[in-house]
DNA sequence: ATAAGAATTCAAAGCGCTTTGAATAATACT
DNA sequence: AGTATTATTCAAAGCGCTTTGAATTCTTAT
């Protein structure tokens, strides 16, 4: 069934069948109606690829991921993917993937914006200075970037194009500021990958807490890798198996999955949260892992990723209707959340 | 630039020009060179979606993913997912992803389809007697499942449709037995939820095993749930919460997740492994929780979901070339690894 | 009743490609 | 040389939709 023959079958033309279905106002109430009532008899919808053909919308986004490194098709992504997908949902989108290493990730924006399939994108994992913003404002289609790629003292770039960001920077501001209320002196900051934007502001964020502490950062206490549970473990029992004046009061993770490695470090230590050593997390409230007071309990700068998505979904959409809303900007502040992991410093 | 505008540009027809690129036999190859290199000089390349209108063919694969209770968007389907995404890169296929929950799950099905949006489907997380395989065969597209929906006795089932799936009766059989070697009878299940097919499979491999050695099995030690880390930590702890003599000496889990909360269990309880209790895992070697002599080192049957997501995408794509090849049939053999997490049963 | 204006409807062009069937050029065969 | 083949090339018809600009019908005002 097509546009043809629902049309031939009402007696009516194609364009006033067409232009029925699409809700515009040059067509009167009664045959609108009628033509609806026959679509859906006759279950019938529009071919998006002929749609797309003649109009140049695709009604889907494009997710280039990159691959290499597993670095973001990971539990974070899995959980972001399900919020916009849940949005794109609602308001009739698909989502285009390609997963491609960085080698051929920008071919990948360029091919499916030159070819059309897609109507915009979403950006990423931003890295800091990231070419691939420029990229996508040369290819003239919305985007929107979860994340951004500046830190907060270049303003100016932040309003340049769309973002839904988390304030990583003030979260851990104020998630150190928390450990350093509490007494901690010796943190150690176990961070994601620091050419990631989130992660280069995490630091900045730990860093600026310390500074105006006016206590010096230990560079052997700020670790950065990739976030996995392994590395998480292997840091804490790198950190912890030193002699207790040496090691950290207090340990900040950049993620979930980071501080399970580190619990288990901890009991592996023999040590205990918080009698022996604090921990805090930044907690993106993956679906799989929760935290709360009925679980691991831990300490934690809270905002929900999943939610991100279903708003990085929403603006997209937005961007599609009206372009000229570009460029939408929101800032996140996750909250403190007070688990069962963090204490004052243990006396010696 | 478009077909039109090249073969202006090279005073041919489209036809001729069109047959160039697309590998046609009558066409010189003269002009096939010209024809190539002017395309490459002007950077054209066709547009995908006027080519689909021609076609009927999209180059692109649908994946619909039930959201709803977070079934599928977890860890294990992003390591699937970077699998079959990066075959796709290489053969030059997208995805199309539909997030729906369980009532428009079957929609989505069919208005992609129907569309002609995508060329085939992979089919997530088969459940017991799944009705999408009677959909999807009814839609006229390939598609392959990760996963069957039967067991083994219905044996005319499973030549009946394209999967790839790994043994999870046979894994779960010889997981068992191995415990059951080592001399433990009191074995703990915490199984998925079952009516998952994987799930529903790996606990008759269970009770297989039991039954083969005469050992009656414990309803209170098998367990079924959402796999996340803290089911399994509230299960163990449960289970381990009765006086020793009424706990399970093994568990065994069905995934790499829950082993995590059933290792911070067994800690928890002041337990060690293996000498306490022994803990085996189904694990699927996501990549962001590795388990080696390295880190947590569980005692695993092991097999690739990643690999396994790399081949369904192969299979997919032969099937698109010749659909004369369906149905395409493979089961793998998860591989025993021992860790050091299992160990004979402890002597009160 | 009639012209002007508004409200509907329509025919046809176009989106960029593939593919059919016909036309032309090149080669082979009496 | 003349015809039969074969190898290339081409014009034109779709694929199923949207949208422009013209045509028709219905209202309203004179």
């Amino acid at each position: 069934m097509n546009l043809k023959n629902l049309s031939d079958l009402l007696g009516l033309s194609q364009t006033t069948v067409s232009r029925a279905l699409n809700d515009y106002p040059e067509v009167s109430e009664k045959t609108r109606q009628k033509v609806l009532k026959a679509a859906r008899d006759n279950n019938y919808s529009a071919n998006p690829t002929a749609r797309n053909l003649a109009t140049g919308r695709s009604g889907a986004i494009g997710h280039v991921i990159p691959f290499g490194t597993h670095k973001m098709i990971n539990p974070h992504f899995s959980d972001f993917i399900a919020g916009v997908g849940s949005t794109y949902s609602k308001i009739g989108l698909d989502i285009v993937m390609s997963i491609s290493d960085s080698n051929s990730e920008m071919e990948s924006y360029k091919r499916l914006a030159q070819s059309r399939r897609v109507d915009g994108f979403v950006l990423h994992g931003p890295l800091v200075n990231d070419e691939r913003i420029k990229m996508l404002r040369e290819l003239q289609l919305p985007f929107v970037a979860h994340g951004r790629c500046f830190g907060i003292e270049n303003s100016d770039q932040e309003t340049d194009y769309s973002w839904l960001d988390v304030d990583n920077l003030g979260a851990f501001d104020q998630a150190t500021t928390y450990l350093l209320d509490l007494g901690h002196k010796n943190i150690a900051l176990l961070n994601g990958l620091e050419h990631m934007n989130f992660a280069y502001l995490r630091r900045r964020g730990f860093e600026r807490a310390m500074e105006r502490a006016n206590i010096k950062t230990n560079p052997t206490f700020m670790i950065s890798s990739d976030m996995t549970e392994f590395y998480g473990y292997k840091a804490a029992i790198e950190l912890l198996s030193t002699k207790r004046s040496r090691r950290p009061s207090a340990i900040l993770t950049a993620s979930r999955i980071i501080a399970e490695g580190v619990q288990r470090a901890i009991k592996d230590c023999s040590l205990k949260t918080p009698s022996d050593i604090s921990l805090m997390t930044y907690d993106d409230e993956l679906g799989f892992l929760p935290n709360n007071e009925y679980n691991s309990d831990i300490t934690c700068m809270r905002s929900s990723i999943y939610q991100a998505g279903i708003r990085v979904g929403q603006m997209i959409g937005e961007l599609l209707i009206s372009p000229e809303k570009n460029p939408i900007c929101e800032l996140w502040m996750p909250k403190l959340v007070e688990g069962k992991s963090t204490g004052s410093v243990p006396k010696n």
